[in-house]
DNA sequence: TAAGGTTCTGCAATCGTTTGCAGACGACAA
DNA sequence: TTGTCGTCTGCAAACGATTGCAGAACCTTA
């Protein structure tokens, strides 16, 4: 008794032998687009044959003739990141609902590895691509422009125009900060910037300053230090390059949630109370933030529903590949 | 001008007729295995054409003939909880080194969501599969071994013997928590379970009763109460239901962090205060646990390294098919 | 110089589908 | 009966790689 291989894949052919036609016709009738081609008579023997066999078309092969992979690929900078992950979740969910299957790159922030995650959807002809890891000026995605699969960026856009992405109006959320720290009467309020040449970053930042402008402040360079990383460490050292200038202020706004929970440790650290002596307000409304100490007031942004718009948006650029870029916030 | 379609895919046909050869000895030297088989001047030829033309194999191609996919799929209930995100991002890592793409499917709880992506992990052949949403009794992980491709259950598993697994020791987990509250002076300790038909949730359970038994307490009925799910909300109901029957307790041991927070909520609604009046613990050490109000005492389980190390068994299961499952702790 | 042995390269089949083309067949009209 | 048309099915060529086999070319040795 021979036990060894006990995988027994079903093929077209199988289904041709057993009902006796040519493979051909299996085909059609297995394709909802060509059914109707073939004898109902004969149509429900090889559908009854099929599932009787437990066929399973191989994927490889269908893709190979057609060019068409029902697979696409996102790429994150931290999937461990909540925002990210939302993110994830938004797009598998109208992906999934449509037949795609996502494949995801974790890239860490490493240029390296996202390049490396780029040839290998390339390689895996990914039928589109989400990427969610851009910088303002990105080669990767002067890349993917040179190539013809479609794609779009989302949470973090570039300088580019011409390209599709779905991303939230940053600056608006960066004013409406200050309107509300102005209006409990803060003054000289602080910031603790994500990287400059992530647009999530940058375009805060224009919304803090531009804010401040509305209500008649200044922002006052001493009052700003920029974190290297959307990270609680690098917040918090950068909340320790503001108060090592010994400058006075009543609120730090933090170019994200996680950097605000930086400042909060050097607060801490620092003998001071938030929000007693010292406001902190973040961006993204990470999970749980209300359950901080204290709660973190935060910006929020519907990233599950972003994430499926840059699906949506996708999907609608495979399918309609002349279709113009499309921006939204 | 025809401009429409800007793809000119190369092959390997392409850099055979540009260096003059047979596509055989192209795939020959472009295969690490099979490259010594050609002349070092052909074999070099080959290799500069191929990088001026930037050929890409075709991965469909290269599967559907070798039967190899170099794709895994990995399955979790939730990727915007921590824990699921930790886990791919561990796994993610390990086999992204060995060229490896993973495919994620978010199940959301669903037995039909898992059955159907499970279904559509076969069609596209993945190598191998890591599954972290295992009932304790699971038709699913059934249907999976009457496959040959290899899987490992990770985070949850179940009562099955004869599979491979890597989980970390809920039942050790219980009990230190158990002695750590007897150690503070508790007696009477309350228990909201997660699902008990989850090995987490019922692993952790057992843990608390052996732990009692331990230092001489005896569990409570009416201390007891499970919720319907690992989330904040279901967390909270059972930790009214507690409440409900009047009986004292000092402490509460949560399913996970999530439901720990829902005991917050509770006991907060309820004019308790954590911890001065009831102490409560998780599991998990979700991050930020410490930022919470009060500070979250957890247990913690090395989420990424589990992923890694299934990671692991898993590509070893794939290179050796015939050895024998593991579990791994 | 011929026999024998090594390399190296090309041929062609194959993996499982899809799809343009053509042939078979029955129906219908003249 | 013959011709024409339409509907259905089969044939065979792809898609882009891998690989056993066989033959060519070269080198060795007697």
């Amino acid at each position: 008794m021979t036990v060894h291989n006990s995988k027994p894949r079903v093929t077209l052919r199988d289904i041709a032998r057993h009902v006796g036609v040519h493979t051909s016709t299996v085909s059609r009738v297995l394709n909802p687009g060509t059914r109707q081609m073939v004898t109902e008579e004969i149509a429900e023997k090889v559908t009854r044959a099929s599932e009787e066999l437990g066929y399973r078309p191989n994927a490889f092969a269908q893709s190979l003739k057609t060019n068409r992979s029902f697979t696409i690929g996102v790429m994150v900078p931290d999937l461990t990141n909540a925002a990210f992950a939302l993110i994830i979740k938004g797009i598998d969910n109208v992906l999934e609902a449509s037949g795609y299957s996502v494949i995801v790159a974790n890239t860490d922030n490493s240029k390296e590895r996202a390049k490396r995650n780029l040839d290998k959807f390339r390689e895996r002809h990914v039928d589109g691509l989400v990427i969610a890891t851009a910088r303002r000026q990105d080669e990767l995605v002067a890349d993917c422009r040179a190539d013809a699969t479609p794609f779009v960026l989302t949470v973090r856009s570039t300088t580019d125009i011409g390209v599709s992405s779905v991303v939230s109006d940053e600056i608006i959320g960066g004013k409406m900060i200050i309107s509300h720290l102005a209006q409990l009467g803060h003054k000289d309020i602080a910031y603790v910037a994500g990287p400059q040449f992530l647009s999530t970053g940058f375009e805060r930042y224009q919304g803090y300053v531009q804010g401040l402008a509305q209500v008649g402040l200044e922002a006052k360079p001493d009052l700003f230090a920029e974190g290297e990383a959307f990270t609680e460490e690098a917040g918090r050292r950068a909340a320790s390059k503001i108060l090592a200038t010994r400058q006075k202020f009543t609120a730090i706004v933090a170019g994200n949630d996680l950097m605000a929970l930086g400042c909060y440790d050097e607060l801490l650290a620092n003998g001071l109370r938030c929000p007693k002596d010292i406001s902190v307000v973040g961006f993204d409304d990470m999970p749980f933030a209300g359950h901080f100490n204290p709660p973190l007031t935060t910006v929020h942004t519907p990233l599950l529903d972003v994430g499926a718009e840059a699906a949506r948006i996708l999907l609608e650029q495979i399918e309609e590949p002349d279709v113009p870029p499309r921006n939204q916030k």
